[in-house]
DNA sequence: CCGCATCCTCCGAGATACTG
DNA sequence: CAGTATCTCGGAGGATGCGG
């Protein structure tokens, strides 16, 4: 039976692949895991992402309720990121996935990288 | 310590996002883990992907080592797609992200749906 | 039945510059 | 330190038509 736009929308896997296919997404999930950063913490993580970037995918994913931003109105501003329930319970997931890379890498050491599109 | 682009390519987890972040990667995946499919049997299941679209994705998928295509010259043509050894070690992991949907549609009943952006 | 080539649209991602 | 506002650009995804 035919799977139709308009059932995978109920589906929960439309949802999941939303949320998991931005660039930096998982990433981002995966080191909020770990501790609650903030944003300059996290631009440092990843030097090659610019603060406008960041501040998008960071936006969506709270808007998308995985991750709980907190604000405390001081000088200079203070801004922190943490994952919220549902958030963290990607974790087991997101690790499985990075392993399943390095598997993948030992099996097509060139394919990934060389994006043939 | 930073993580630089170069970094992220050599990691395992890049690879992983880039095969896994296409539209259909996900659901065609998990589709020919449960069996072999015809080209025409997967746009059947899925009726809103026209074959160019799946097609291509197909192409990207195999040129990833995740899916294997075997061609059978006769008239009409018959092509078979199944999922590699690496592919179907993604199984447990997208049956994973699967229950998380719906875990997550649970708790955000509006979100991922009305795509904010 | 299956795939390729072409063209088009749209959005994610980045670059840049300016505010509180 | 953190966020916003525009602009650009490339590529994913889709529509259509031809070819074997």
């Amino acid at each position: 039976m035919p799977y139709t736009n308009e059932m995978l929308e109920e589906c929960g896997f439309t949802s999941a692949q939303k949320i998991l296919s931005g660039k930096w997404s998982m990433l981002i999930i995966l080191f909020l895991s770990e501790k609650t950063m903030r944003f300059n913490e996290i631009q440092r993580l990843f030097p090659d992402i610019t603060h406008a970037t960041l501040t998008k995918q960071l936006r969506i994913l709270e808007e998308y309720g995985i991750i709980e931003r907190t604000v405390y109105s001081q000088i200079p501003p203070k801004v922190e990121y943490a994952l919220s329930d549902i958030g963290m319970q990607l974790k087991p997931i997101l690790d499985a996935v990075m392993l399943w890379g390095e598997e993948y890498k030992k099996h097509q050491p060139r394919s990934a990288s060389a994006s043939t599109r």
